[in-house]
RNA sequence: UGCCGAAUGGUGUAAUGGUAGCACGACUGACUCUGACUCAGUUAGUCUAGGUUCGAGUCCUAGUUCGGCAGCCA
């Protein structure tokens, strides 16, 4: 949307000022940003904000991006998250410049390393994991050296090359960058520059069985590639002088400089992708798409817009005290989008049925409804009417608590689009419940016949019982139960409600709704199609967000 | 407690030495054929202590609190 994006461009941050610095003084002629995902899961709201931040400065100041995936990891990474990562920044309206994968620059990183060998600035070292963990000193503490560190350039060389042909069993040897075992970044302490792993990867198959580490990748595919401005989250920050190390010892033409801004935490969410993994993998939800998981998939299921949630992430701003967004904000948004887009329709969640005694009982009529009464020119639509109607349970009650302006027994209300009924009688099951209500219409009062002789305080929304589909209802609410506890067996850090199935109507108007339609039913919220469980014949609808309501039932008005 | 970083209403964010503003939330009220939307209003903030300055949220010093870092993960 042009015009969010021009709006939020004229707020600058202390990156964007950077950027448009490096501009003007000519240090770059055009800004190059990348995406750089690792294909081991799936994206969720947080990759949000770093997509948009990447796209959307290069896109401010006329520069590319690229789509990168950081695929340095064999054990880890997948085709399927490739694919899924792709069609979801997509979905979210972003096209990317340059498709590239790390692997694609194996070779270059190993020539590179080789050079950094030659100039006595990394060797090998055949300390085990846990050695090399021990003498790696502790925070207060500095490390000390390997016992290999001063290999000779040809030794190194040798063994290095050995490594790449399969020589040794994984974990046998590594490739370290010579630095500083007492520097107080524990990241300069000769950091590993690569690994063994007789892993098959998903792009270069068995090619290769060493792989490179992050800190070594990382940097010389962003110089590979021209990036100008590496964005990323603050917890790389320490890395940073190893970023600049790793460019300047392996002697990149092209120098990028990287830098780090807050990451997104939303309230009641989890965004760690080994927990969403186990998730899917424990089967407690279904599938990263889960329309209560806060991937992009689970939010374009659930029927969030790609508009709503760059909108959101737009309004976040670009800083690096980091916080914790509340998810209030996150459904305005979605509000705020749908609100202007979703036509309108009635659907009853939790069905009772109303008579209206003194209706003909072969009669039906045809109502008019507005289709989105933010965009009239869109008109109207028409939806049936008879004797018998379905309404919701809680638009009934038969001791109404104070303020309550629906119906009960005596009150009149108006069915929307309709006629004024006024309840007269009802009817309980053995078990006490109100299975049926009655109530008399006016036939003064339809709809649009300019009736103003009587004003009635509530409005109800209403299905017609004859021509009314059934349809499922999936009504969500937060998926955590209450404070995130990792320790927790994973069953227990859900919430038992986080989804909750109705079985209720809809009108014959919403016969033909296809998957991924987004709806508002009146006084209830958004609901999006869902397109995976939805079929022509039975209808499933997720809900997105809910309306908001001063109505407090709970809470009336004597505080 | 070694290094790095951050502290502005309940939450997020602006103010680049000169009137602390915006958004969300919450609460009032108006409007309403959606208790929605919209509109009007209320609420509430510069972590602490010193210092520099005519003037400090902003600069300096010390402290406090919070976050990140000890994968052959990214």
């Amino acid at each position: 949307m042009e015009t969010t994006s021009s709006t939020t461009a004229s707020s600058s941050d202390f990156i964007r000022e950077i950027v448009s610095d490096d501009l003007k003084a000519g240090r770059v002629q055009e800004v190059v940003t990348r995406f750089p995902p690792e294909p081991n899961g799936y994206l969720h709201i947080g990759h949000a904000k770093s997509i948009f931040i990447n796209f959307e400065i290069a896109r401010e100041y006329g520069g590319k991006t690229n789509l990168r995936f950081d695929d340095t990891n064999p054990l880890k990474e997948d085709s399927e998250y490739v694919n899924a990562i792709q069609e979801d920044v997509a979905w979210l309206g972003f096209k990317w410049d340059g498709l590239y994968f790390a692997s694609d620059y194996f070779e270059e990183m190993y020539q590179r390393a080789i050079r950094l060998i030659k100039k006595g600035k990394a060797y090998v070292d055949d300390l085990s994991a846990d050695q090399l963990r021990e003498t790696r000193g502790t925070l207060t503490e500095s490390g000390q050296n390997s016992p290999y560190r001063d290999r000779s350039v040809e030794e190194n060389l040798a063994l290095f090359e050995r490594m790449r042909k399969g020589e040794f069993r994984d974990g046998e040897r590594v490739l370290r960058a010579k630095i500083d075992m007492a520097s107080p970044n524990l990241n300069m302490r000769d950091p590993v520059l690569y690994r063994i792993s007789h892993a098959v990867h998903h792009n270069t198959g068995d090619k290769w069985c060493i792989y490179p580490m992050y800190a070594f990748a990382h940097p010389l595919e962003d110089a590979i590639e021209g990036v100008t401005h590496s964005l990323c989250t603050l917890e790389f920050k320490d890395q940073r002088p190893l970023y600049d190390w790793v460019i300047q010892e392996c002697e990149m033409e092209n120098v990028p400089h990287q830098y780090e801004f807050g990451r997104l935490n939303l309230s009641n969410t989890v965004m760690s992708k080994r927990y969403l993994k186990r998730l899917v993998d424990e089967k407690l939800v279904d599938g990263w798409d889960d329309p209560r998981m806060p991937t992009i998939s689970g939010l374009r299921r659930r029927g969030f817009t790609p508009e709503a949630i760059r909108s959101f992430v737009s309004e976040l701003g670009i800083t690096i005290a980091g916080g914790e967004v509340d998810y209030k904000l996150l459904e305005h948004h979605v509000r705020l989008d749908l609100n202007v887009r979703a036509p309108r329709a009635m659907a009853v969640i939790k069905p009772i049925k109303v008579v209206i005694t003194n209706y003909p009982e072969d009669l039906t009529e045809m109502m008019e409804m507005e289709i989105n009464p933010e965009q009239p020119e869109l008109g109207t639509k028409k939806v049936q009417f008879s004797r018998e109607i379905y309404i919701d349970r809680d638009d009934f009650m038969e001791v109404p608590p104070p303020k309550y302006h629906r119906l009960y027994p005596g009150n009149e209300v108006r069915l929307k689009n309709a006629y004024f009924v006024t309840c007269t009688d009802f009817v309980k099951d053995d078990e006490g419940n109100v299975v049926e209500v009655h109530c008399t219409y006016d036939p003064e009062t339809r709809s649009g016949s300019g009736f103003t002789a009587r004003k009635v305080k509530g409005t109800i929304h209403w299905v017609d019982a004859k021509s009314a589909i059934q349809a499922e209802f999936r009504l969500y609410e937060p998926l955590l139960a209450g404070d995130f506890d990792e320790e927790l067996p994973l069953e227990q850090t859900i919430n038992p409600d986080s989804i909750k199935i109705e079985h209720g109507y809809i009108g014959a108007d919403l016969k033909d709704a296809k998957p991924q339609e987004k709806y508002q039913f009146v006084r209830h919220g958004y609901f999006n199609v869902d397109p995976k469980d939805s079929t022509p014949e039975k209808k499933v609808f997720n809900l997105i967000v809910s309306l908001k309501s001063s109505f407090k039932i709970d809470n009336p008005a004597g505080k």
